[in-house]
DNA sequence: GTTATTGCAAACAATTTGCACCCAC
DNA sequence: GTGGGTGCAAATTGTTTGCAATAAC
């Protein structure tokens, strides 16, 4: 049972506890970002787990390139599974939906902007914010 | 004395205190992003505020828009004079120095991105970070 | 059996808030 | 003089940590 997650987890060099199967399965189903508490929350009823297991098991996933960390928003911060492409969000500012954006103008920009201002440019980090359609229609 | 600052402040409909006028100097003079830890810091000899009220003020500068939130690192709120044009950073992870970056390329994406998702963008955030000039020749 | 992981409670750090005092108007 | 602004201490919130019990290997 399980058997791909725990030997997924064994070839990063991490013991395939219970707790992180079931977190590592929550991460896999998820699309979206979310925080520590959503998945406190969210496995509250199944499979509760302990919210400082939670931080401890994200923090792990952050340093063995499982996770990734997309945003920090009111002193929250929100994880989703490392995406191998690049990629970023479009948030509703009502209802917290988010849109992951697949193309990004800003590599076609990179090197003109390194031209003019002599900088090495590693990464960016792009988040935009709106209304989405459901939440327009009920203003 | 501080007249123009005094003006500034009453135009808003805040009241002219001293804190207030001397946070408003430092926010003037300071180019580049700072947290509210920054301000108490630097004015700790001079003109020692209390943190709370630093808090307070940056709150009322920002509902009043005098300021804007410009990043949110580690838990802490970054802060910049509320700039007339739009405009990003560029930031080195190194010594942290910033330029600011006046031409943008989201504002063209808009449009054929409003489209694609029925979103109605209200807003972006970007940030760029890599190696200035100075620290790529220290390496 | 050994060692890493877990749950619990306590610690932490950035920010906010309640309250009595004080200053700008 | 009055009401908003301030300092102080305490509360709040997301996250981290110390420690004893436990589970993975």
């Amino acid at each position: 049972m399980n058997t791909e997650l725990k030997d997924y987890l064994k070839k990063k060099n991490l013991k395939a506890t219970k707790n992180r199967i079931t977190i590592l399965k929550y991460i896999n189903k998820r699309r979206d970002p979310f925080s520590a508490e959503d998945i406190n929350k969210d496995l509250m009823d199944q499979n509760p787990i302990n919210l400082s297991t939670i931080y401890r098991t994200l923090n792990i996933f952050l340093d063995n390139d499982i996770l990734q960390k997309v945003a920090e928003i009111d002193g929250v911060l929100y994880y989703q599974k490392l995406q191998e492409n690049h990629q970023h969000q479009l948030i509703c500012t009502e209802c917290k939906a988010v849109v992951p954006i697949e193309n990004c103008p800003i590599a076609e920009w990179k090197d003109s902007l390194e031209k003019m201002t002599g900088y090495q440019i590693a990464s960016h980090h792009l988040e935009l914010r709106g209304l989405c359609p459901n939440c327009q229609r009920k203003k």
